[in-house]
DNA sequence: TATAGTGTTATCGG
DNA sequence: ACCGATAACACTAT
């Protein structure tokens, strides 16, 4: 679920509902969720504080704590990935629920808690919740950020072929290593090499000037392009990711392949190596 | 019942 | 040490 659109979409949430509510009580006491911490750690860490800022550069996002009762010392960082099938849900203090859009919804009612794997709770009575039913999430204090390449959202044209560099690795493996580029995801990067007419098995060195400077405008496009459809899943091509389907631009049949470890789809008619 | 999956990372071989 | 490929992680949906 969570690529670049989805985080972006979490973090607005938190921005726009969770900042400057005082925490009082937090449930970290899922140690897989909340690794390498012990229960009670961040708890101990946040009570008393206000969540004061939310950023996110690529999948991960962190929020800035401010300090406890009028301290000026600010506290740690929260930080909170969501991993394959996290979803942020604030509550306001009457307990109404607001969620980082429509892409988890589907068959998960709103008010079942039974994937709860982590809890702030405010002052005001409400709460910020992490729903994460695979449990591959991560919330931490402090995280590092530095191991992260430039963010997929604004990244330049001249820093996208620097970062295709000489490797020799498939295109598609790039733009998923999050090293290199952070933000993209096995159905973001289907779509942007469809737009791009580049094939996910085209070693990243080997990209023309031109094909580069596609794939980055496409990378662009499929960002922009499901943070305001709502979710990488309503992205144009996504739908034919499935046998027996047909490229929607030229009719040839849509080729399914492992590229990067991850399973991928595209039209060999027009994604030639 | 078996398999795939919108992510990350430890591990292994080159 | 770097690079790339693969398995493992936990759990649900098909």
């Amino acid at each position: 679920m969570p690529e670049l659109p989805e985080v972006e979409s979490a973090r607005r949430v938190i921005e726009s509902y969770a900042l400057g509510r005082r925490i009082v009580d937090v449930d970290d006491s899922d140690t897989y969720e909340c690794r390498p911490h012990s229960p009670g750690q961040i708890r101990d860490a946040l009570v008393g504080r206000k969540l004061t800022e939310a950023c996110r550069r690529g999948k991960s996002m962190w929020c800035l704590t401010g300090g406890v009762g009028r301290s000026r010392t600010p506290g740690p960082e929260l930080g909170i990935h969501l991993g394959m099938s996290g979803k942020i849900v604030v509550a306001d203090p009457n307990g109404a629920e607001t969620d980082g859009g429509d892409y988890w919804a589907r068959g998960r009612a709103a008010g079942d808690h039974r994937f709860t794997r982590f809890a702030l709770r405010f002052d005001d009575g409400g709460y910020l919740l992490l729903v994460d039913p695979r449990r591959l999430g991560r919330v931490r204090l402090d995280p590092p950020h530095e191991d992260l390449g430039p963010d997929a959202q604004g990244i330049g044209a001249a820093e996208f072929r620097a970062m295709l560099g000489r490797s020799a690795a498939p295109v598609k493996a790039r733009l998923l290593d999050q090293h290199a580029i952070a933000g993209i995801g096995n159905l973001l990067a289907d779509q942007a090499l469809w737009l791009a007419r580049v094939s996910p098995r085209h070693p990243a060195k080997e990209l023309s000037r031109a094909e580069a400077d596609r794939l980055h405008k496409g990378v662009r496009k499929a960002i922009t392009d499901a943070i305001a459809g709502g979710g990488v899943h309503t992205l144009s091509v996504i739908p034919y990711r499935k046998a027996g389907a047909e490229c929607p631009r030229d009719g040839a049949p849509m080729t399914r392949g492992t590229v990067g470890g991850r399973t991928t789809w595209w039209c060999a008619e027009e994604q030639k190596l």
